[in-house]
DNA sequence: TCTAATTCGGATAATTTTATCCTATTTAAT
DNA sequence: ATTAAATAGGATAAAATTATCCGAATTAGA
């Protein structure tokens, strides 16, 4: 469904919310230990992400890895989705046709069109603060 | 989504099945035409369709591609999704947990839980007359 | 029997995705 | 200033996916 990268991406966006949200910055090291994932491959992502300003890096010794607070609840899903997969999985055509619209609709179109609907509108919806509420609460986690 | 080699399966699927429909038999390079695919690549795709079971190949001169008429209406858009891509993107965790379940969520789980069973559901239910009659009645397009 | 049309399948190549390595840069603290 | 800890980013490698090439095998029909 998402990339590795997509992945990796939406799990650290989610554990720095968390500790964000409990006054704290986090580095690379410790994003990589926590959603168990490559530590290079994790920062190249992390750039991704920054550069759409989803999250925020810091440079230097006590640098690393944080959003603003009043921020987490209004980051959606959708937005680190977007920075890294692109919106083709959750816009596009199920089977891959440029152009696939109720006017030239692929085979799939009227049967997929449910599903991509709802996936848009949970990407779209889903904030991370409730995401990381869910880690926070033991409720949910991040790996194993 | 789906891969490109599913994508390319699905369609693939639906022409063999509406040739069928129709009484004939169609070979590989009508195939990847129909649905503007590469040839070689579309081949070995065919070949996993054959050996799984989804379709019929057929050597030798007169030979090509086919599918029994009256199977058409019982082979579902999960089985050729199943034997290309495998059950992961309909029955496997949103951000890729091992385990990921309602003892042990992955943090988008309570989120994703409704796409995926509508994904699996839309696949598990959608047949491929109904797709084949789709392009049958040009109301439907398998490029462009 | 021969030929032409076809699928099969192994080998290889190209591209994309995933992953690693290493140096430069930044910055807080001493 | 110096040092240590951290991110940035270019270069490269490994793995997976997508794509191509070509000879072997099969089969209908001349």
């Amino acid at each position: 469904m998402f990339s590795k990268a997509c992945e990796y991406g939406i799990k650290a966006t989610i554990y720095i919310a968390l500790k964000s949200y409990q006054g704290q910055r986090v580095s690379l090291k410790d994003i990589a230990s926590e959603i168990n994932s490559p530590e290079a491959f994790t920062a190249k992502i992390l750039q991704k992400l920054s550069r759409d300003h989803v999250i925020n890096s810091i440079k230097g010794a006590t640098g690393g890895f944080e959003i603003e607070k009043d921020r987490i609840s209004s980051i959606k899903l959708s937005q680190i989705v977007n920075a890294i997969d692109g919106d083709e999985i959750y816009k596009g055509c199920g089977l891959g046709l440029a152009t696939c619209n109720e006017h030239h609709p692929c085979p799939m179109h009227g049967k997929f069109i449910g599903v991509r609907e709802e996936l848009r509108y949970m990407l779209e919806t889903t904030n991370l603060e409730e995401l990381a509420l869910g880690i926070k609460s033991g409720l949910t986690y991040l790996k194993v």
